[in-house]
DNA sequence: TCTGGTGTGGATCAGTGTTCCACAGCAATA
DNA sequence: TATTGCTGTGGAACACTGATCCACACCAGA
């Protein structure tokens, strides 16, 4: 066989493992078909990449790098052009929600440990921290507004983002009881922030 | 070798799998094993359960069937005997992470697909919504008490249970940037319960 | 007493992640 | 230009997995 031009290695690898996933799951993303569908030995990926978990850490990383531009502009529209501060935290959870059904598998693989025994890297999780950056800087903008109570919008933006995913695991799982999800999911951002822009009695 | 009477089969070898998945993990869960820790021929778990996957969801269904009994009762103390509805709620919850952080391997075959490929049964399905009773129960007697907003206490309770089970996924894989875990769910919790306690503009 | 269901031990199969190897091609050096 | 070292390729091999098949033996009910 040709000899792979070794700059164009860790691309193929990677592009392939990414459409094998989307395409086929996560069940069948074997090192031997990653290989067969990069047109790349087996061995290649080992040269690359150290292990099977490696591959898949740089296949979350990607994600989180889409999922990072995702939130940051959808259609050309920039999250920081909408003025309302509310609007925008709102409107970037419904980007963050359209990237999770829109990609199932590659979020699964970013946020659940689909494949047994594997976690993402803290490379990875730095590059996760990036997307959470956009949520953060908007509950800043809403907090400095007087829209939100004032709080460390670091926390009040896991909250909410937290708040966001364990909806979009239950729907994407196909857990829960719910007729409209897309509305399931809105009400309880619209829930977490309403929750967050009142003054809280002290907890107990 | 011994045979295995035949009524004791099944409790043997799903207490072997439930043993070996909390006290090694699920990457340790493979049939052999399990056979081997239950003294069982690695034939009679595909006589007794069809496949690797009907084992799981028997665990899984098990582990329900616990987090149910887990949040009706802990201690001695029914969560019904607990008067104040909101209290109720909020201890609820808590039992149900002590639970998870208790649990957290069964809680990810219970909750996520730890096994690629695996999911949970419809008939555990019925199993969890007992679980979730629990909660709409307490959800039901706050908002007859008008502590909650006069709402569907199905989808109220399932909005806490998403909004808490994100909390704990993420507690749980380890991914975030929170200082006090059990505080910020806390928060999480009496966020969710003060914004749906308490008039909601209408969502956009 | 016999007989059918079923637990046991063992072999076997395809597929997995991973490693090792001989070989060959390409690039930078002498 | 000639040589050398890195590395991609193809293939075998290893231990392990879920799953199936088999002969055999045991036990309960007819």
């Amino acid at each position: 066989m040709a000899r792979t031009p070794s700059g164009e290695l860790e691309t193929r690898i990677l592009d392939a493992a990414v459409e094998l996933l989307t395409e086929v799951g996560a069940g069948a993303l074997t090192q031997r078909a990653v290989a067969k569908a990069a047109n790349v030995s087996l061995q290649s990926i080992y040269n690359r990449f150290g292990s099977k978990h490696d591959l898949l850490d740089a296949v979350a990383n990607a994600g989180f790098v889409e999922l990072t531009e995702a939130l940051r502009s959808e259609g050309g529209i920039p999250l920081a052009s909408i003025e309302d501060p509310i609007d925008n935290i709102v409107e970037g959870l419904a980007r963050y929600r359209r990237f999770a059904i829109g990609n199932p598998r590659r979020y699964g693989v970013m946020f659940d440990a689909d494949v047994p025994g594997f976690r993402i890297s803290d490379a990875t999780l730095g590059t996760a921290f990036e997307s959470l950056t956009v949520l953060v800087d908007a509950v800043t903008s809403a907090v400095d507004a007087g829209r939100l109570n004032p709080d460390d919008p670091l926390i009040m933006a896991q909250m909410i983002w937290a708040a966001a995913h364990g909806v979009l695991r239950f729907e994407l799982t196909e857990v829960g009881f719910v007729a409209d999800r897309a509305a399931h999911y809105d009400r309880v951002v619209a829930t977490m922030l309403h929750g967050l822009s009142t003054p809280q009695p002290a907890a107990g």
